[in-house]
DNA sequence: CACCTCAATTTGTCCTAGACAAAACACGCT
DNA sequence: AGCGTGTTTTGTCTAGGACAAATTGAGGTG
């Protein structure tokens, strides 16, 4: 009574499993193993989805759903992260108990420590320090920390949306920027993770590139018309961890398909670290990449320049 | 070959129609009729999508997918909205040539010039009356125009992301604000749009709230925990226009069953005007009301300390 | 021992087709 | 015009079957 039943709805938007899977499931594995309601549709207990929960995050983890059904319940609680977990290198050294504090603040729910935390660190590194060694690694502590667990989603959202002001006030704050290249900045749908284009968006935007943000969502023929429309050079998009890896290459290859040849596609994000590559894209695996590679790109641009021009 | 075909799942992301709608539709009328691939799943010719993208938006202004399916293809173009448009009646008269010269800015897609027409009115109006005479009317107007189809998504996204970052800026030059009530705001699981939020979040903290951010897109046992680790007084929803109106009132309804008694229920956005009340649950047809009935609960709480106080 | 290849298993997504409840409509009555 | 009541429309659920892609494990080779 007080924890009415799920519907096999509500448990697909609550655990991101999908109707199909939770029904093959129940066929294959036996859980999980719902109750049934007067009209004989399926009424998930809340424990059932706790644990549905609990084996999700696992997974993401990269452990198999065969293993994780068979076991008994008590014994998913102390299972370890399966894939080795890279140690933390960021290319300088960080300031790692600096780091923990700032969790824990959002760990106590104090936004507005959390807030003057973030600004007296931007104020004391400048943006581009205060991006790769303040606001890329937190990131990344907090996506390690849900999936252990440690987190709670509202607790991650608190983190990403006081994040994502301080970067964006920030940028604000740059001259605006109408050089080269133009890059049109935004994810595909099923990628609500907007943080790492933020992030991407401040350095890119540090270089003199013109970054046009669109936000997180957009369907991919959309992109296309977008990078048309604002006649981009680059189109640069994110995937967090949390996106399922086996989607991305489809993903990728059909917006390539879409996009003019002479646009270039860019990824990067923690989601795309161990993907196969994809002929046409260019894949980054750290902040650093991408910037590297924007200073090429405009080397090369000014260089052709200068040809063009003779 | 330009224009490859479209997966069943592809044409849900693309267009929100469910796997299982898009089957049923095929089966009773006929439409859409996709190819099949070699393995005999359903392939969706881009017109056929583009079509079915069309239907959408028309059915989210209350055309009847039996009408839509049995038109023949031309028809559907000049079809008008069917609920009647209210007449924009804002409060106050509004600059609408103004408001028209901003909209055709994001229309020319040129992000700086709407950046800098917003900072301007933003400076000139203070934030309420910005909030209220130039972002909540230009919001209106985007939607309406998005509906007509005069606006392409990437466009509304542009329009969004840009609008975000203006409010977001000068919510963050108020004093931190530490008054009660606490109040959180935030959206359902599918609905995307935040703009609103920060509509709100504004107004609220100019009256001396102290808002939590909690972002878009929380299943909805999330925002129970976080209103309580908050020790909110009040949760704050917001549904767009775009979000299906039929399942407002069972997210409502989950959501109070999930809260404590004492902590409010507030719902506001273009979406909730043609819902049936919900018990505990108060609905605000406009960010004014909203601000109303903080106001009447900061003078509510204020007499009752007062008498706690005696 | 590392590396590759091929077969077996696992796993998700798609398929068909039927049933039914809730919402929206249309009709007739007051 | 307003209000009940029957009818149609519409979305979501159910069941079980099929199959391709991904992953694992075994066996062989350098």
């Amino acid at each position: 009574m007080s924890t009415p039943n799920f519907s096999i709805a509500a448990v697909e938007r609550d655990t991101g499993l999908s109707k199909d899977v939770l029904r093959m499931w129940e066929r294959r594995y036996g859980f999980p193993l719902p109750l049934r309601d007067a009209n004989g549709e399926r009424a998930y207990p809340s424990d059932q989805v706790e644990r549905l929960r609990q084996i999700k995050r696992l997974m993401d983890q990269g452990h198999r759903p065969g293993k994780l059904l068979a076991l008994p319940a008590e014994a998913l609680a102390d299972l370890a992260p399966r894939y080795a977990r890279q140690a933390y290198s960021e290319a300088v050294t960080v300031d790692e108990q600096g780091l923990s504090e700032m969790l824990a603040l959002i760990k106590q729910h104090d936004a507005n420590g959390y807030l003057q935390t973030l600004q007296q660190r931007l104020a004391r590194l400048g943006l581009q320090r205060f991006v790769q060694d303040i606001v890329a690694p937190l990131s990344r502590r907090v996506g390690d920390a849900w999936e252990d667990g440690r987190f709670k989603v509202f607790e991650e959202h608190l983190f990403t949306e006081l994040s994502k002001r301080v970067l964006r006030q920030a940028i604000a704050t740059l001259p605006p920027t109408t050089g080269l290249p133009r890059i049109v900045l935004t994810s595909v749908p099923d990628e609500q993770h907007g943080l790492g284009l933020l992030m991407a968006e401040a350095l890119f935007a540090l270089e003199g590139a013109e970054c046009i943000p669109l936000g997180t969502q957009m369907p991919l023929i959309e992109i296309a018309h977008a990078a048309q429309a604002h006649r981009a050079d680059i189109v640069a998009l994110s995937f967090s961890t949390a996106f399922p890896h086996r989607h991305i290459p489809a993903h990728l290859e059909q917006l390539r398909r879409l996009l003019p040849d002479e646009i270039e596609l860019w990824v990067g994000g923690g989601g795309v670290s161990r993907i196969s590559p994809v002929p046409g894209v260019n894949v980054f695996s750290s902040l650093d990449d991408g910037v590297k590679a924007l200073s090429a790109w405009m080397k090369a641009q000014s260089a052709s320049g200068t040809v063009r021009s003779t």
